[in-house]
DNA sequence: GAAAAGATTACCT
DNA sequence: GGTAATCTTTTCC
């Protein structure tokens, strides 16, 4: 599969707007970490998108001291633990966010950011890192993908590991591509 | 204050 | 394919 080259930042405007239109468009987008002179970036395959009035959203009941990061301003980044992992959202609109489940590893080359954990740790995210703004001069950047994915390569299947909303086809993902994570996306 | 559940992962058969 | 690990937040009594 081509190897995309960095596009433009992305920011409050593109953050900004309905999410699930800003989750299909986050495929092939390139999320570059810098801490130091350390440097980490992926290209992300698979995400999730989490509506208002979603029972499977964190941020369903309201905002609690977990969860706040999700109602900041478009563009934050909301990441909450599970077991002994992390995961990290962007936020688009206050409730609603994208989480990002799976990448291509980029730098380093030979990381393994299949899953919403490993890519955390690929990046070297940490619960610290709840509710940063993305942007061109913050820690974290997102870059617009390019080229864009073809549209037909882009998948919407049911979200993984939830247990409400378990039908709404609201994972996207790149067809065909290695670094997807299991359950395997069907096509619809 | 106690109990349950969880946007996962690694390791077992 | 199934299950244990492991621990914090949320929810319920």
């Amino acid at each position: 599969m081509a190897r995309s080259s960095s596009g433009r930042p992305l920011g409050r405007a593109f953050f900004d707007r309905p999410t699930t239109r800003v989750a299909r468009e986050l495929l092939g987008a390139v999320l570059t970490v810098r801490a130091g002179g350390d440097v980490r970036s992926v290209e992300l395959v698979e995400v999730e998108a989490y509506l208002a009035h979603d029972p499977a959203s964190h941020a369903y009941r309201g905002p609690t001291r977990r969860n706040r990061s999700m109602f900041g301003p478009p563009g934050t980044l909301y990441v909450f633990r599970i077991h002994q992992v992390v995961c990290a959202n962007l936020v688009t609109r206050p409730g609603e966010a994208v989480l990002l489940r799976a990448a291509r590893p980029r730098r380093p080359a030979h990381a393994n950011p299949s899953g919403p954990g490993r890519l955390c740790r690929v990046l070297g995210l940490t619960i610290a890192d709840d509710g940063q703004r993305v942007g061109p001069r913050g820690r974290l950047s997102v870059t617009a993908p390019r080229p864009r994915p073809r549209p037909d390569l882009v998948l919407r299947s049911p979200r993984v590991g939830i247990s409400r909303a378990v039908d709404r086809p609201l994972r996207f993902s790149l067809a065909g591509d290695r670094w997807v994570s299991r359950p395997r996306p069907r096509a619809t």
